[in-house]
DNA sequence: AGATTCGCTGGTCGATTGAAAAGCGAGACG
DNA sequence: CGTCTCGCTTTTCAATCGACCAGCGAATCT
C-alpha cells in the first residue's frame, strides 16, 4: 500500500522468495531429521507452505536436497571471505590461525553444515559423491594449499577431519552440550573461547 | 547332531542370542540412518529376523533403541578397561595420552557410537535426555577427574567435544574420507597415525 | 479488456511405516 | 506321554510417506 513501486513483488520475485524459504526449511529438515528422517510435509510446514508446492519448484526430495546442500556451503564461503577480507597477515601461520576461527564461527552459527556432512558422510549413496565432487573437493582443495607448517603432508587428511569435528560437535550437538555440561554453545563468548581453542590446538 | 550337550541351545540361550543378533542390527541400522530414519522391517532384515520379532522382544522402536545404545556404551567401557588394564605409567599425563589413544581406537572399530550421539544430540528429545542421563555423564565425569594439565577448568567441556570431535569424525564419515582424500580410516596404520594426532594435539 | 501464463492449493495414489493380534509348533514340564 | 509354555511367523491396522494431477485465480501479456 502507499507508493507504486513500494511494496511491489512481481512474480519472479515471489517465486524466488517461496523457494528460498522452502530452502531454509529443508536445510533444518534435513540438518535435523537426516535425509530418509525428513519428511517433505514437515519442511513444508516450517516454510509455511504446501506439501505440493515442493514437488512444484523442486521436482523430487533429492533436488530439493541438492538445493539445501548448495545453501549451506554458498553460505559458507560467503561467510569466510567476509570474515576474511581486508585483514592482513604478516605470516601465512597468522592467517591459517584466522581461517580457522573464521571456520569455527561458522559452524556454531550453522551447525546444520556439520549435521548434514555426517548424515551423508556416513553412508555410500549419489548424494554423498555429489557433494564430493560439487563442494567438499574445492574446500579440500583449498585446506591442502594455502597451508603452512604441516610437518608431514600425509598428516593433511587427518587435520581437516579433526578441524572439522574438533570445531563443528559442540554447536551441532548444542541441546546435548547444554544438558550435560550447562554450557551453552550459542553464547557468543562460548564461541569465541572455542575457537582460540582450536586455533591453539592446530597452530601452537 | 553328535553328543547330547554339543550344539545343544536351550530356550533361554536361542532367546538371548536372537536378542543380541537383533540389538546388533539396530545399532547398525539406527547409526546408518537415524532414529526417525531407520525402518524396524530393514533392521529385522539385517538381523535375519522377522518384524513381529522386534515388537515380541522390545516392546517399540524406543526401546530397542535404548537396548542398542546400552549396547554401544558397554563395548566403549570393555574396551577401554581392556586397552588399559595392566599399564603403567610414570606420570598422569601419560595415562590421559594413553586414554585418549584408547578412545581414537574404538571410535575406529565402531563408528556408530559418535553417530548415534550426533543423531540424538542435535535434538532435545527423551533419548537425548535418557542419554545423557544413563551414559554420557558418567563418562563425561570421568572426563573431568582423572585428568592432569588442563590450565583453566572452564575449559573442560570445549575440550571434551573437542577430543570426541576430532578422535571421530574421520571414521564415522569414512566412506566420504575414501571418497575425498583416497585415505581409508579403516586401514590399521591410519587409526593409529589418528590416534597419536589426536594425543598429540591434546597433550603436546 | 480479454486471453494467457503460472505460482499455488487441495486431493489422491500406491508404498511404507510402527504396532498389534492371532496362530503355529517345537521344546519344557508334570 | 500328554499338556503347556513361549519364541516366532503371519496377517492386519491406521498413519504417514513422496509423488502426481486437476483446477483456481491473480499477475502478466497482447
Amino acid at each position: 500500500m502507499g507508493a507504486t513501486t513500494e511494496g511491489t513483488t512481481s512474480r519472479a520475485e515471489q517465486r524466488e522468495a517461496t523457494r528460498e524459504r522452502i530452502v531454509e526449511a529443508a536445510l533444518e529438515g534435513f540438518a535435523e531429521r537426516g535425509f530418509r528422517g525428513a519428511s517433505t510435509r514437515d519442511i513444508a510446514r516450517r516454510a509455511g507452505a504446501n506439501q505440493g508446492l515442493l514437488t512444484y519448484h523442486f521436482k523430487s526430495k533429492d533436488a530439493l536436497w541438492r538445493a539445501a546442500a548448495d545453501r549451506i556451503f554458498g553460505l559458507l564461503r560467503k561467510s569466510l571471505e567476509e570474515q576474511l577480507e581486508g585483514l592482513e597477515f604478516a605470516e601465512v601461520r597468522d592467517r591459517n590461525r584466522e581461517e580457522i576461527r573464521a571456520f569455527v564461527r561458522f559452524a556454531a552459527e550453522h551447525p546444520e553444515l556439520f549435521r548434514l556432512m555426517v548424515d551423508e558422510g556416513k553412508n555410500s549413496s549419489e548424494r554423498m559423491e555429489w557433494l564430493v565432487e560439487n563442494h567438499l573437493e574445492p574446500i579440500y582443495e583449498g585446506f591442502w594449499q594455502g597451508r603452512d607448517a604441516v610437518p608431514d603432508e600425509s598428516l593433511l587428511p587427518h587435520a581437516y577431519y579433526v578441524l572439522a569435528g574438533a570445531g563443528s560437535l559442540i554447536f551441532a550437538v548444542a541441546p546435548e552440550c547444554r544438558r550435560l555440561t550447562g554450557l551453552d554453545p550459542a553464547a557468543r563468548e562460548v564461541v569465541e573461547t572455542h575457537a582460540d581453542f582450536v586455533a591453539g590446538l592446530l597452530l601452537p
